[in-house]
DNA sequence: CCTGCATTAGACCGACCGGTCTACTACAAT
DNA sequence: ATTGTAGTAGACCGGTCGGTCTAATGCAGG
């Protein structure tokens, strides 16, 4: 009926959400296929097996994070130190946002994905750490920035940038067992505080 | 063949390292049931679905963790800020012995299920919800009575604690991705530096 | 010894799982 | 016009899922 790309992608957009909001394993092929218009044969002509769309899924939604919200919030023209703010406020914005819709705060697919999978399949444990080292590459660079202009004192950048990574999927964690988007707002500020000075074993 | 309180503590027992260290849902009634050596009419007759044994794992779990190694680590005779040490210390020694055992870091079993079902069940996550109210407030106390003896300046203990487990969460969820439990140590020891200032909105 | 009840055994259920297979269609290159 | 190929359709597969059902136990109180 449509091009085979359009096919594809079809089957990737309905998996991310559901992936998402839901989890890996309740999920099912058969309702992929269904929501997303595709037959079995068209969805395995694509994906050799669940876990390489799966594969597909965390490579996509890796890039709208890092072109989306990611880009968004480390605008290289803000002051360094501001952009965690505005990296909160789209954590906030985006997790209630999604929570107004559906009645569930879905948390970070990454983490909800590596919580869930990463004991199971090695491949996909590897796959969604490389996305939270690109994401603390990201922070650890803004950290550094700030360093140079001296609006903050120098620290590990390489450690504190990982610590408030998990600050921030700590915090994502929290607001979804509490299925509350407020906890972001209200315990986000601290993810500035936190520091790992240089030089500490 | 054994009394019946051996026979649930054997469902119980068995599903709590396997939803442990696998999923709630890559789990099944069936697996269950072989490992502790029980019959399905057996299950069925101490819990009336796969969702009520996870209740029983959840509490007992909590029960466990309650007064295992949090007892430990918040010993009242220690210095309350040293508290805090021995936590991030329980921690890494639990997950690595963890690691070292199964070959893969199972993280901490309330995170894991939080992320996995607490979009899709809300007693669960309502459960769940409650054994993070239960941490905060050992942590709150903590910090509480390290202000009372003037050894931390006054801040807001409530959203501090919070965001003290929040960033314990958030250590736990990064190792896993890494499979390596050593994030905890080396990121561990700024948890101290979290806090929330007294009156801010 | 009999009765009643908690427990256990395990066959069985329909639904659904991920995945395979064959037949067919659309279209491009020759 | 013919053939090759990418994509689609959907029936079908064995296996497993959570859960049910009936029959058989073991044992306590009368």
């Amino acid at each position: 009926m449509q091009t085979s790309i359009d096919t594809r992608q079809r089957i990737v957009n309905a998996a991310k959400t559901r992936f998402h909001s839901r989890s890996y394993a309740d999920v099912g092929v058969k309702e992929i296929c269904d929501s997303a218009e595709v037959q079995k044969g068209s969805f395995y002509h694509f994906f050799p097996s669940k876990r390489d769309l799966a594969i597909a899924v965390i490579e996509e939604f890796a890039d709208d994070w890092a072109t989306g919200f990611i880009a968004e919030a480390f605008d290289p023209k803000l002051p360094p130190m501001e952009r965690f703010d505005y990296l909160i406020d789209a954590a906030y914005f985006w997790q209630k946002a999604a929570r107004d819709i559906q009645g569930h705060l879905p948390g970070c697919l990454f983490g909800n994905l590596a919580l869930e999978i990463s004991t199971q399949d090695e491949i996909l444990r590897a796959k969604l750490n490389a996305v939270f080292i690109m994401a603390k590459k990201r922070i650890m660079e803004t950290l550094d920035e700030a360093v140079a202009e001296c609006s903050i004192e120098p620290l590990d950048s390489e450690n504190s940038s990982e610590a408030m990574l998990a600050y921030l999927e700590g915090l994502i964690l929290l607001a979804k067992t509490q299925n509350n988007p407020d906890v972001i707002h209200r315990l986000g500020k601290a993810i500035k505080s936190i520091r790992i000075e240089t030089g500490s074993i």
